[in-house]
DNA sequence: TCAAACTAGTTTCGAAACAAAATTATCTGC
DNA sequence: GCAGATAATTTTGTTTCGAAACTAGTTTGA
């Protein structure tokens, strides 16, 4: 009984946050579409990661996207590797928009939690994600240090290479400091098998 | 930081389960609506209060209401004491289709949890959903045990009243002992204050 | 008593958001 | 090179939403 009370609780949170995202400027989508491509990394700046992100699918993701663009919040860069992907980034101004992103009322409410209060909300709602991505068939974001797929050079052999470069061991490709700490489509979580046989 | 990635996460589940609700019979709106009405004690059972829970306006309450009246998942009642306002009931087939209720796989995600963790996000979500409530000038949902306006009659001094009647002393009506745990509009917080000087 | 203010609910409207399907361009395997 | 897959977009029709106008019942207070 417990569980179905705490169940509705997050879903009423969740409502609480959408409803406040009507204000002014941008639409409680639009904000999603934001807060995502300030978030994820350069593999996972496409529509089709948000679309995945979102749950929804990639033609309404797009028209968030298009949405954003005319507002002049973000910027379309083609894929050097691939003709048909496309890179969305953060105009200064949409970098600027997210200081009034009305989520951050909900940042501000966990902020007043006590840190362990926090921290086992945190661990907690991993679990619960990680439950319903499975369940639904979505795919989880998560960041490198928790992905299987991440791997850190100690101190390379090459001259070129820095010490401890950190890189991505299923694209094979480095990965900028900067970057490990963003959300990744190809995000695998360590210490759990997928059982689909959908090997990205 | 930590506070921005559990918000994050927070609304991450909100809208998984939202995206799960597009399944067949009724939409993410009603599913709300219906969840509601099965909840609500009979005060409380109003378009009204429904598009308060919700955080909407009263038209588009009306809109999921109308829907589910016409699917025969509600009936309505005008109330005896106002014309103006009405009760809204679940049908049996209602009472039905909350079986099927997408939202139950949330349910069972909280359900995998152990239940320290459990306990712990029920009372932080708490704290949270009071937050954004007050920040947002919403009004909270709650259920009698914890409401200011609970009084329980220990024996009553008359022989018409039962052992240990509860009753609402802001509205000074009996409560049902089965309306105890539903949710009420009316809800006030213990140990709260409210500093608006809406005194309802 | 009766008009003004208020409240509950509905209707209507235009703007988004959405899913689904069709379309175009590009890439990959054979 | 060609078939099939994939990334993104466009299109279409439905649903949801807030805002505002509206109806009808209720309360207030002069």
């Amino acid at each position: 009984m417990s569980a179905r009370e705490t169940a509705e609780l997050l879903l009423q949170v969740g409502r609480l946050v959408q409803a406040e995202g009507y204000d002014g400027e941008l639409s409680p989508a639009q904000w999603m579409a934001l807060r995502f491509f300030a978030r994820a990394n350069p593999f996972s700046r496409t529509p089709s990661a948000f679309a995945e992100f979102q749950a929804t699918t990639r033609g309404t993701a797009t028209q968030a996207i298009k949405a954003l663009e005319a507002g002049g919040y973000l910027v379309r860069r083609p894929f050097k590797t691939d003709g048909r992907s496309v890179s969305l980034r953060l105009t200064s101004k949409g970098k600027k928009a997210l200081a009034r992103d009305p989520f951050e009322v909900l940042v501000r409410a966990v902020d007043s939690l006590d840190a362990t209060e926090r921290t086992a909300m945190r661990r907690a709602l991993h679990q619960v994600l990680s439950t319903l991505a499975t369940s639904g068939a979505h795919r989880r974001f998560g960041v490198c240090p928790s992905c299987t797929h991440f791997g850190r050079e100690m101190c390379g052999n090459l001259p070129s290479t820095g010490p401890s470069a950190a890189e991505c061991l299923l694209l094979g490709v480095p990965i900028q400091p900067e970057d490990v700490g963003l959300l990744c489509v190809h995000f695998q979580p360590m210490n759990e098998h997928r059982e689909d046989g959908r090997t990205p």
